[in-house]
DNA sequence: TGCTTATATTCGTTTATACTCATATAATAC
DNA sequence: GTATTATATGAGTATAAACGAATATAAGCA
């Protein structure tokens, strides 16, 4: 992959967050979704273009898709993904971002009933200190 | 500086080069120009970008601005400047632009030589294998 | 089979970024 | 002072990237 399009695809901060949510986890689409705020299809292309550069993968388990950092990467570009995760540990909305993820698996809800109660899933997510 | 606004910056072709040149020499916006081959406000609008997240810096030596790495950066992000060099050192392109470099400065051409007779230079720079 | 859920994709719009041309500024030399 | 050289900036345009709404696909489940 061109070097130009790999610091384009970290060139966003949508992106950064998923990133930031992904070395930590693996995660499915309304997970992420839920969490960053924002709605289905953008989280699905910036999923899409992250994938494309090769930075994450994914498994499909049913009719989920669970998206992860892509070994690959890692062990191609290991200067990188330190200098990335260092920085995410240190920003203010990744850190807020990983809170949240920790409530909403405490809940134990599926995507469906996320999906359901989104309104007060997001309400609740927004008291997380 | 934000995360994103760093790997923006590195988000481009153009300032790939750029940094590229300047992580081995200090160089005017002439010969970065020359180098490249884009205009003088092109060159120009590309360092500033660089200036203002705080990769680059200046000296200003007579009507001349010398552009360079700016030395907080790389201790500041020590790993994303290795991962830079070492990606760098490895892209066609950025080898070939640092022949340039080295064709140039063989010459020992100032800034206007260059400029009066850019033509010539350029088509002799295309000629560095 | 048809219905629901999860994700991807298409299309049109908006926003951001890069570029060119022309002009402005700033330093130097005459 | 004027002329020249080097660089920066303004204005307009072109290109690319991000977004939302609606639709398509694909996998389970009744």
């Amino acid at each position: 992959m061109e070097l130009v399009e790999i610091f384009k695809a970290f060139g966003d901060e949508t992106r950064i967050r998923i990133l930031n949510l992904l070395r930590n986890d693996e995660m499915c689409v309304c997970e992420i979704e839920t969490i960053l705020g924002i709605n289905q299809s953008n989280a699905s292309r910036h999923l899409n273009k992250l994938k494309s550069t090769g930075i994450i993968d994914y498994d499909k388990k049913a009719q989920w898709v669970y998206y992860k950092m892509d070994e690959n990467f890692i062990k191609e570009y290991p200067l990188l993904y330190e200098f990335f995760c260092k920085e995410a540990e240190k920003d203010s909305k990744c850190i807020y971002d990983l809170k949240k993820w920790n409530e909403l698996k405490k809940c134990n809800l599926g995507c469906k009933e996320i999906e359901k109660d989104k309104e007060n899933v997001l309400k609740q997510l927004g008291r997380v200190q």
